[in-house]
DNA sequence: CCCGTTGTTGACTGATCGTTCCTAAACTCG
DNA sequence: CGAGTTTAGGAACGATCAGTCAACAACGGG
């Protein structure tokens, strides 16, 4: 019961993660949020917490939704490695929570590829964001 | 003439070299800088005109004073990728000279080594950073 | 010795940050 | 058609941001 959302949280999630995936974590205010979402501010608080909460959610839906499926069907990720790469290099040292998922995926990119590649394949997509 | 200078612009260059390196720029306020120096405000704006303008100072500094000699002599960088690798993933999307920096420095590697062999090595570091 | 110049110092500015409060609106259930 | 519950919306919060101002201190040259 009670009035209904007006906008689909999955949506939002995935229109976070692209922001999120842009800037640095600090570059990027509520404020932003809020206009690339079209979620007004106070349901953004009520629905993810705060924004650490929906930069969370937002990361763990690009390595559910993005990054796993392409790495399990051995597909190209395009540019959809943009945030795991920025939450790695820019996030992950000052979160430890950014870091266990970071760590994790990677654990995973080894088993999938080898290490070797894993680094190749990291090290060319942040050389493919520079020319973007 | 006039009142000499009570710190080394050098010494600050090099010290705030190694605070841009360990967070996002944006993360690091002008007090940080402030306190990590142990120079005063007015004295980092009379200086360096601005934070930009000692980010661009630390920037060309690491790169001319730590990459390139390295890069010469063939030798380990150590953790002397941290800066480079931040400021490419993080800063040269949102700052036109540090892209133009980190372009050419990359251009200088694939020089020295080869393509692969430098995506390889900034896969490499990256993840060395994520295990410190 | 004093004047011009440069550097130091700490207080201060308006803007922006993430977050919260409060009221109105939209729904379900009885 | 209320009563209860959940969300939307806008205004407001204290804290912190990058950057500035004006008074004072330390030097060199005349």
């Amino acid at each position: 019961m009670g009035r209904p959302r007006a906008f689909d949280e999955a949506t939002a999630v995935a229109s976070a993660a692209a922001l999120f995936a842009s800037r640095a974590y600090d570059g990027i205010s509520v404020d932003d949020l809020v206009n690339h979402l079209g979620v007004h501010r106070n349901s953004l608080y009520q629905t993810f917490g705060s924004k650490r909460g929906l930069y969370l959610r937002a990361l763990r839906w690009h390595l559910d939704e993005q990054v796993r499926p392409a790495l399990r069907r051995n597909a190209t990720f395009d540019n959809g490695l943009d945030f795991l790469l920025l939450a790695a290099t820019e996030r992950a040292p000052a979160d430890p929570e950014v870091a266990t998922e970071i760590t994790r995926i990677l654990a995973e990119f080894d088993e999938a590829l080898t290490a070797p590649a894993t680094s190749a394949l990291l090290g060319d997509h942040l050389r493919a964001r520079l020319s973007r």
